[in-house]
DNA sequence: TGCCAGGCCCTCTTTAGGGCCTT
């Protein structure tokens, strides 16, 4: 198994509710891969929780029960992530959230992954300070990335999160080429940032 | 009937509370 730290697997999770110990299901994983910078490769996909979702959350994603009754099951559409991000590491907007998700229907289909998960949301709080909000939204147009507004949906919140992500990396190596970085911060991202910042602790 | 998350960070902190962010 190689674990590239240049690659990472950039995910988002829709789904029925907040917490799987209540219960809730993934109904739309949509996912990107960066490679050196760049996106190279995309997933995204419905999937069926077997019950039928809230009108919040219809209203929420504009995924309707409709729409889910013919997509494949969550066992079907996980097990077939498991191969798309393989050995990666993983990155999403408050990834308390999509790693709790991800480790239940994981656990659902007897899989595990390999990779560390870092936190965009996490990161965005030490660097852009003066941001009105850290909401994904919100960033996506306080750094001015281009969007056609779809948010909500899995593939394209992993899209504008992977453009954040690359966004910061380029704000970071700026601020440490014009010496603007204190270490002090840098110690701060590295732990907010967990254990794993791919591609950016291997800057430093 | 009533319940309804949880990890992280800040601070009026560490014998804790409250806001943010994700669906």
């Amino acid at each position: 198994m190689h674990n590239n730290a240049d690659s990472l697997i950039v995910l988002d999770f829709e789904t029925s509710g907040l917490s799987p110990d209540n219960g809730d299901r993934a109904i739309e994983i949509g996912a990107v891969k960066i490679e050196h910078g760049i996106i190279t490769d995309k997933f995204q996909s419905l999937m069926n929780p077997g019950f039928r979702i809230n009108s919040f959350i219809e209203n929420y994603t504009g995924i309707t029960n409709q729409m889910l009754q013919n997509a494949p099951s969550c066992h079907e559409v996980m097990l077939d992530f498991a191969t798309f991000i393989g050995s990666n590491n993983l990155l999403a907007h408050n990834a308390s959230f999509d790693q709790k998700f991800l480790d239940a229907e994981f656990e659902h289909i007897n899989q595990r992954y390999s990779g560390e998960f870092a936190c965009s949301l996490l990161v965005s709080r030490r660097i852009n300070i003066n941001a009105p909000n850290h909401q994904l939204g919100t960033l996506v147009n306080y750094k001015n990335i281009a969007s056609d507004g779809s948010f909500h949906r899995a593939l394209f919140d992993a899209e504008m999160t992977a453009k954040l992500w690359l966004s910061m990396l380029e704000d970071i190596q700026r601020q440490i080429n014009q010496n603007q970085v204190s270490f002090d911060l840098i110690q701060k991202i590295a732990k907010t940032a967990k254990k794993n910042v791919p591609a950016l602790l291997a800057n430093w």
